[in-house]
DNA sequence: CTAATTTTGAACTGATTGGTTCTATAATCG
DNA sequence: CGATTATAGAACCAATCAGTTCAAAATTAG
């Protein structure tokens, strides 16, 4: 394990591995699991058919690694956009913004592999990994509005599972509204709007604090 | 036109046009329309092959108007939840809780058709009846707020259309979350809240009549 | 150099797809 | 009854699909 430069004994391949799965998630992404042929990979991923199944598997076994790999560089970003250091209410409008521009990139409004794509594939684990995905995303969530709570920013009975439910249902919505081809001008308007409609208190909960938050 | 019951020529179809459709609906939302063959269709509609093609037309066709059905259907619930006499917050209620019925119907989580499985079809058609159906829906809801506005159950500044497009942001994502099988339980329960959420005044607008929008 | 090892491109395979044709069948009309 | 009209079932067709085989090519080890 000295030396991960340990030249291999065959003839060399002609692909970078990291840049060809990211070019799968891209032909994935645009054109759903069932749209997206072999054909359609081979040919974006630079890897000949037999190497394809050699080093990536079968078309599930691909998918599977693509949506691994989509959810944690999407999860970093999510994490980075909501724990970088400011108030709460610029956190939430960081992260919708996030969710927006991942889901408008290049103009192509192809809204999220995870929740435009993935759900569709009939397939438990790919089920399950979304699931898990969705709980990773609600509990950081909270975490953040918890965090807002020791910094004084909301107050403490504030109802963190509740928001933090609603935030993410939010931004399920901008996304699909994305996907639809909405423009994203106008979702991060919406964006901060939605920011500022989780961030108000339960009717009848005390507010004093709340202002703090913008 | 006395006589729509006028015997047609020849052998008589062995099929309900109308219950054909409905199973077509099912068999699309229940398999996508990639993943729903011909052959699923021809076995769930009692129809046969070649009488589908001559009485529905192709497949796109058919998914075409297994769309407008659906969609039709559909927006008449909407607007029976919304429309029936109640309050504004239980109209809300009304409408969230169908579309989480919807969604979970018959226990099988699969989701709303024009949310879930209509915007992965790369058809310009499909997609413009999408982009109209979610605007008649949001037109519902905003006529709903602003007859709460008459009827004084919100104040007169109330952000109504911000409001209405969040309330089919917070429906969005309740529907996904059916799609990732999410108890309906839970989801019920979330739609009250979102109810609640979404008759929250801006912060800074007065709230003095909203408490009675309970 | 030769042998061993790995990747590659092209061609192949069996299954499935959307869509059609052909013929038998079932009804009404005269 | 026989002519007409329309549907139904089975078999068919060309295209496409996921996945494999095989020989040629490119590299390292000795």
């Amino acid at each position: 394990m000295l030396q991960n430069t340990a030249k291999p004994r065959g003839r060399p391949r002609s692909f970078d591995e990291r840049q060809a799965l990211q070019k799968a998630t891209e032909v994935f992404w645009s054109k759903g699991y069932d749209g997206a042929t072999i054909d359609d990979l081979v040919a974006s991923m630079g890897v000949g058919r037999p190497s394809l199944y050699s080093v990536f598997g079968d078309k599930r076994t691909i998918f599977l690694r693509v949506l691994k790999d989509y959810a944690d560089a999407n999860g970093a970003l999510v994490a980075k956009s909501l724990f970088s250091p400011r108030t709460l209410h610029d956190s939430l409008v960081s992260f919708l913004r996030h969710i927006v521009e991942n889901a408008t990139e290049g103009g192509l409004a192809r809204g999220c592999l995870l929740q435009c794509i993935a759900p569709l594939v009939d397939d438990a684990e790919v089920q399950q990994f979304l699931k898990n995905a969705a709980d990773g995303a609600l509990a950081l969530l909270e975490r953040r509005f918890r965090d807002g709570i020791s910094a004084g920013e909301i107050p403490p009975d504030f109802p963190v599972a509740v928001r933090a439910s609603q935030t993410l249902d939010l931004a399920r919505g901008l996304t699909m509204r994305a996907k639809m081809g909405v423009p994203p001008k106008m979702l991060l308007k919406d964006a901060e709007e939605a920011a500022e409609l989780v961030l108000l208190p339960r009717r009848g909960d005390a507010a004093q604090t709340a202002a703090s938050a913008r």
